[in-house]
DNA sequence: TCTTCGATGATGAGAATACGCATTGATTGT
DNA sequence: ACAATCAATGCGTATTCTCATCATCGAAGA
């Protein structure tokens, strides 16, 4: 497994660098995104670990650029600032994962292994509205949505088969422990609570039911 | 759809009922053959879900019964036995499929799907009209059609069996979960709805009534 | 061939039912 | 005590069923 980072911030990425190699990770380390391109261009990386605002540019100047060359490497970008936007730009550029400063380390490894095995992003995002599973959040343009636990959950299994329905008794056994044991209202409060914390405030709609079948995420609406 | 399970494990009928049901397969169970062969003369079913070795006797002692009587009859075979001899005898018997236990259910529904639709997917489509019924949605012409509930289902279930006429009996049997509780009328009711809310606003004829035997699903009408 | 009549299907209206929604108060675990 | 979760409830609405009536078909007889 190689690694490439990319942060200009000495302390840090000797850490990094030397974090990772005890959890068996060769890396290579740069200081700007120039040395960072030359060295995508001689290496093949199984991931990119690169701050998000760099001396000479931005994260996002070569992401695109990566995911094009080399679908299958992994990108997290590393961002000091307390910013949604960033968040946004870094995962639509093509990020798979974005990890605010400052970052616990064995959290930060343990993202970046999740993203080695899996392949992929966790990360959902459709239009503006980006829910992170891992982080239990939700961000709609900008915003921060308060939505956690059960109706966070059930959110999540919705978009991740948007437009697809999906019945009750499909969510009770995809999220709760010992669906039995429960009545499938539960469903109908969790789905409330997602409208009247998620829609209503945000004057959109992200779940229609289907009479006698379940639920269907379909966001955004078509006209 | 419905489906016939001939098994004698409670607890793993149970969960194949109740499992079926949720993708949309009504099913009935019993536990012995004799049971099953009654089952069998009383209604018509689309799959027959059988155990291979049953307290009375053997699956390969009806098999071959129900494929003269009604051929289109599906015949999934199950075994608790890690036996080939049994495979081929029950194939060669005439069932259409043989799935080993323990199996994963989501695999033995793909496989009584398969069996099902024979190797094409669930969505018909003839013509301009397309009909999906895991979403429960025409289209034709590009434009959704409203058509839910009941009325959908008796449609789905004459297009499925297209130019072939379906008795009002096995229109009950095949959609309502118990037949002997209403009275066929209720056929002729979901008939106009379907050509009150299709056929008429669309200038479209989809389904004749033949009279005395049924209903026939003939679309596009020839000249 | 035309007419009549019984049987079958079509249709509309209202009743019965099932389903989903919102709210509340209880319960659980922290 | 607080937050999260759940069961229970009543309410409103959509769906489904029944029933009563009307239309249509087709066979039998004139």
């Amino acid at each position: 497994m190689r690694i490439l980072i990319i942060e200009d911030e000495v302390t840090l990425n000797k850490t990094l660098a030397e974090g990772l190699k005890e959890f068996g990770y060769q890396s290579d380390v740069v200081e700007t995104l120039k040395d960072g391109e030359y060295y995508l261009d001689i290496r093949n990386y199984d991931l990119v670990l690169t701050d998000w605002m760099l001396p000479d540019g931005n994260a996002v100047d070569i992401i695109p650029d990566i995911k094009t060359k080399t679908p299958k490497t992994v990108i997290v970008v590393l961002s000091a600032r307390d910013d949604n936007e960033s968040e946004i730009e870094a995962l639509r550029a093509g990020a798979d994962d974005y990890i605010r400063k400052p970052f616990d380390f064995d959290v930060l490894v343990a993202r970046l292994e999740a993203r080695l095995r899996f392949g992929g992003s966790n990360i959902i995002e459709i239009d503006d509205l980006i829910i992170n599973p891992e982080e239990e959040k939700i961000i709609y343009r900008d915003k921060e949505i308060e939505l956690k636990g059960k109706p966070f959950e059930v959110l999540t299994h919705l978009a991740r088969h948007r437009d697809q329905i999906v019945s009750k008794e499909q969510l009770l056994d995809a999220i709760w422990e010992e669906p039995e044991l429960v009545t499938p209202n539960v469903i109908e409060v969790a789905i409330n609570q997602i409208r009247q914390k998620m829609d209503k405030p945000l004057g959109i709609t992200t779940i229609e039911t289907v009479r006698r079948r379940g639920y269907r995420f379909c966001f955004p609406k078509e006209a």
